[in-house]
RNA sequence: GGCAGGUUGUCCGAGCGGCCAAUGGAAACGGACUGUAAAUCCGUCGGCGUAUGCCUACGCAGGUUCGAAUCCUGCACCUGCCA
C-alpha cells in the first residue's frame, strides 16, 4: 500500500492558488487528503496530438497532489477518444482509431516527463480503451446504462444547451463511459478521486454517483477553473491557434512570449495556478507588478517557470537569450553573428536566395499568408526590416542589408520576428 | 417514409436574378498611445506585380438565363413536426 506521509497542507494550498472551483462535499474531501496518500486519476482525451494550455493545469495540479504524498493514476482516453465529449459549438466529427492510437501515444509521452512514475506514490499510466473496447453492448446497458437517469442526463448544460442543435446519441452516451472509469479505477485500483477541468464537471460528478450507486461507494470529485483572459474570454488564441505543449506545434520561443505576454491582471493568478513558486514569492511578485507594472517581474518569473516546467532550463535560456536580442532595443549589427543567428533560429527562419523581394520574403517567412497581405501591411507600415519601417513595396533587400553576412531580421508589428538567411 | 425549414467567408449572421468578393457583429492583424500589458481611437481583413481586369468562393452536381449566392432538378447532410 501507499506508505507515504502526505502533507497537510495541500488543500489550502490548492485553494489559496484557486484551484478548486467545485467540489464534491469539501469536507470530506478534506479528510480524505489530510489523514492519508489518496489514490486519485485525471483524464486527457486525444482530441489532438498534443495537449495544450487547458490540460496543463490539469497535469499540474496532478504533479501538486504527487509532491503532496498522493498516488496519480494518468488516463489517457483512447476509448472516450472515439466518443467524443459534448461540447457547446456543437457535434464533433470522429476521428479514426488510427488517428486516436497514435495521439494516445503522443499525449502519454508528454504526460510521462512532469510525473514520478517511480518510489512510494509512483503514478500510473492507463487507457481507458484497455476496458471499454471489449465492453458488450448488453453489458454496458445493464450494468452501467442502468444507473444513469435520462432525466438527470438531459438537465446537464452542455446537453441542454445542445437540444436544439442536435446531439447524437454517441456524445449524449460519453459521461456513461467516463463514469465507467471512474468506477472501474475505483473497484480495481482503489482511485478514490478524480478531478478535471470545470467544463468536466457533469463527467466528474456523474462518476462519483455511478460509485455510490453501483458500490455504495464513497468517492471525490473537484473541478479546476477554466482559465480565461482578463475580460472572461478564451484563451489559447494566439498567433491563431491553441497554445499546445509540444515543441514541434509551438516553438519553446513562442510559448516563451505567450507567458511573457500576460495581462497584468491575470500575472498573479497565472503564477498560482502554473508555477511552483511559493505563495511569499508570488505575493511578492504580484506586489512588484502593482507597483512597477513597467517592469513586468511577475509576468517575466511567470515565462520563465512555466516554460522550465514545460520544455525544461535549457530551452528557457535560449528562449530568453533569443527575446533579449531580438527585443533588446539595440542594434542588431552589433549583435555578434552567432547570437543573432541562435536567436532567430529560436524564433523562426527560413531561407530564401538573394534578390529576392521583401514581399516574397515576408510570406516565406510565414509573416504574412499572401503578397497581397504583405503589401497591405508594409503600406499600414507594419513591416520592419532590421528593425527599420519598410516604406517601399518594391524593396528586394541588397548585400549592404544583411547582417552577419547572410541574415536579414523581418518582423511584423511589434511581435512576429522571422529571421531569413539569404543563400 | 411524408411534410416543412435550413446548409454563406475563421465564427455568428444578412442577402433571395444584375449595383455581390457578398451588409452587420465577433475574432484576427497593423498603426497611434504604452511597458513585447490592458483599455481606447484609427485602419485592414479571398488570390493575382494592381488590372473600369482575371481566377477562386456562397453544401455537391447539373440546368434555365445575356447574367445566379439568389430560380429549377437531382444528391448529401442538419433541424423540426408527423408516421
Amino acid at each position: 500500500m501507499d506508505r507515504v506521509s502526505v502533507d497537510p497542507g495541500l488543500l489550502d494550498d490548492l485553494e489559496w492558488r484557486g484551484l478548486i472551483a467545485h467540489s464534491t462535499d469539501p469536507e470530506a474531501l478534506r479528510e480524505a487528503l489530510t489523514e492519508q496518500p489518496v489514490r486519485f486519476y485525471v483524464g486527457f482525451d486525444p482530441t489532438a496530438p498534443s495537449l495544450h494550455m487547458g490540460n496543463l493545469v490539469q497535469i499540474l495540479t496532478a504533479k501538486r497532489l504527487q509532491l503532496a504524498g498522493h498516488t496519480p493514476y494518468a488516463l489517457v482516453g483512447g476509448a472516450t477518444g472515439m466518443i467524443g465529449d459534448p461540447r457547446d459549438s456543437g457535434e464533433r466529427t470522429l476521428n479514426s482509431l488510427d488517428t486516436v492510437k497514435e495521439w494516445v501515444q503522443k499525449v502519454q509521452r508528454q504526460i510521462e516527463p512532469f510525473l514520478d512514475f517511480e518510489g512510494p506514490n509512483a503514478a500510473t499510466m492507463v487507457n481507458n480503451y484497455d476496458w471499454t473496447a471489449s465492453l458488450s453492448t448488453i453489458d454496458f446497458l445493464r450494468d452501467i446504462g442502468k444507473h444513469f437517469p435520462v432525466n438527470r442526463m438531459l438537465a446537464r448544460d452542455v446537453v441542454k444547451s445542445r437540444l436544439e442543435a442536435g446531439i447524437s446519441y454517441t456524445e449524449f452516451s460519453y459521461v456513461l463511459l467516463q463514469s465507467m472509469d471512474f468506477l472501474n479505477l475505483y473497484r480495481d485500483h482503489g482511485v478514490r478521486l478524480q478531478f478535471g477541468g470545470s467544463d468536466q464537471w457533469g463527467n466528474l460528478t456523474g462518476g462519483v454517483e455511478l460509485i455510490r450507486r453501483h458500490e455504495g461507494g464513497k468517492a471525490h470529485a473537484f473541478a479546476t477553473p477554466l482559465v480565461t483572459k482578463a475580460d472572461g474570454t478564451k484563451y489559447g488564441k494566439t498567433e491563431g491557434g491553441a497554445l499546445w505543449l509540444d515543441p514541434e506545434m509551438m516553438s519553446p520561443y513562442a510559448f516563451h512570449q505567450f507567458w511573457l505576454n500576460a495581462e497584468d491582471d491575470k500575472v498573479g493568478e497565472l503564477l498560482r495556478i502554473f508555477t511552483f513558486l511559493s505563495r511569499e514569492e508570488i505575493e511578492d511578485l504580484e506586489a512588484q507588478t502593482a507597483e512597477k507594472p513597467f517592469l513586468r517581474a511577475g509576468q517575466k518569473a511567470l515565462a520563465d517557470a512555466v516554460t522550465t516546467v514545460v520544455h525544461g532550463a535549457e530551452e528557457t535560456e535560449h528562449a530568453k537569450a533569443a527575446a533579449a536580442a531580438l527585443f533588446g532595443g539595440g542594434d542588431l549589427r552589433e549583435l555578434r553573428g552567432e547570437t543573432l543567428a541562435a536567436a532567430l533560429r529560436e524564433a523562426g527562419a527560413t531561407q530564401a536566395a538573394r534578390g529576392t523581394p521583401v514581399v516574397d520574403l515576408l510570406v516565406e517567412a510565414g509573416l504574412v499568408k499572401s503578397k497581397g497581405e504583405a503589401r497591405r501591411t508594409i503600406s499600414e507600415g507594419g513591416a520592419y526590416l532590421n528593425n527599420e519601417r519598410i516604406t517601399d513595396v518594391e524593396h528586394v533587400p541588397g548585400e549592404d542589408d544583411l547582417i552577419a553576412g547572410s541574415w536579414l531580421v523581418l518582423r511584423r508589428g511589434k511581435k512576429n520576428l522571422a529571421g531569413v538567411e539569404m543563400r
